[in-house]
DNA sequence: TTAATAATTCAAGTATTATTGAATTATGGA
DNA sequence: TCCATAATTCAATAATACTTGAATTATTAA
């Protein structure tokens, strides 16, 4: 993973409403949320969860599809666990740490 | 931890220099660096460093100590191994998920 | 085709974050 | 004590990010 979209996903996950919204999805896990489902169950207004959203769509930490008249948003746990990988390379020079990070879900 | 800790973890992190700093110092690992020698390695002018060590140091994901005339900074482990943790619970329900994730570093 | 629902984009104003030079604090050595 | 070094804080500017109402796009049902 590329530094700069390491630090997409972090921005995109460093704001309250952005860090609620993914941690319902990866909660809901296959099963996904409409935004309208997200908006009525963390009370946001559908303009500013809409740009929040497109956040973390476009950091890869989400992905919508279209189902008739609906989106669903999904977490990406593949880019997740990505991000987790990242951060915990490389510590103490390489020498007597833990294997990088499980991923975090083996199911979804 | 709680999700305001997590957010200026989360935001610490994601910024160019902040997070070269503190990888920077994930590598150095027990032995930490200066600001002197964090500004030397990754071409940042003092005023600049000083800022984003501060911001960083508040988050909490690394700590001063003063050695002589110097100051040293070394990364906090398990305030990193903690954020790690945050972000990988709940998902899916708690079912059929891999366990909260192993500390990025079992001896630093 | 018209109306209703689901969600987005646009544009504006507001708020927060980042950078930099100059001034300041703290320490150690001559 | 006085000077040099290490690093920080201050203040001003520049750049980004957040929120919201109004307008727009897409889909389904009558």
């Amino acid at each position: 993973m590329e530094e700069q979209k390491v630090i997409r996903s972090l921005s995109a996950l460093a704001q309250e409403i952005r860090l609620r919204v993914f941690r319902a999805l990866v909660v809901a896990g296959p099963d996904g949320m409409t935004p309208g489902a997200l908006g009525d169950a963390l009370d946001i207004a559908p303009t500013t969860l809409s740009f929040h959203l497109k956040e973390l769509s476009q950091a890869g930490l989400i992905e919508p599809t279209r189902e008739g008249r609906h989106l669903i948003y999904r977490a990406d746990y593949a880019q997740m666990n990505a991000l987790l990988g990242y951060l915990t390379e490389n510590c103490c020079r390489g020498a007597s740490c833990a294997e990088p990070v499980a991923p975090v879900c083996k199911t979804c």
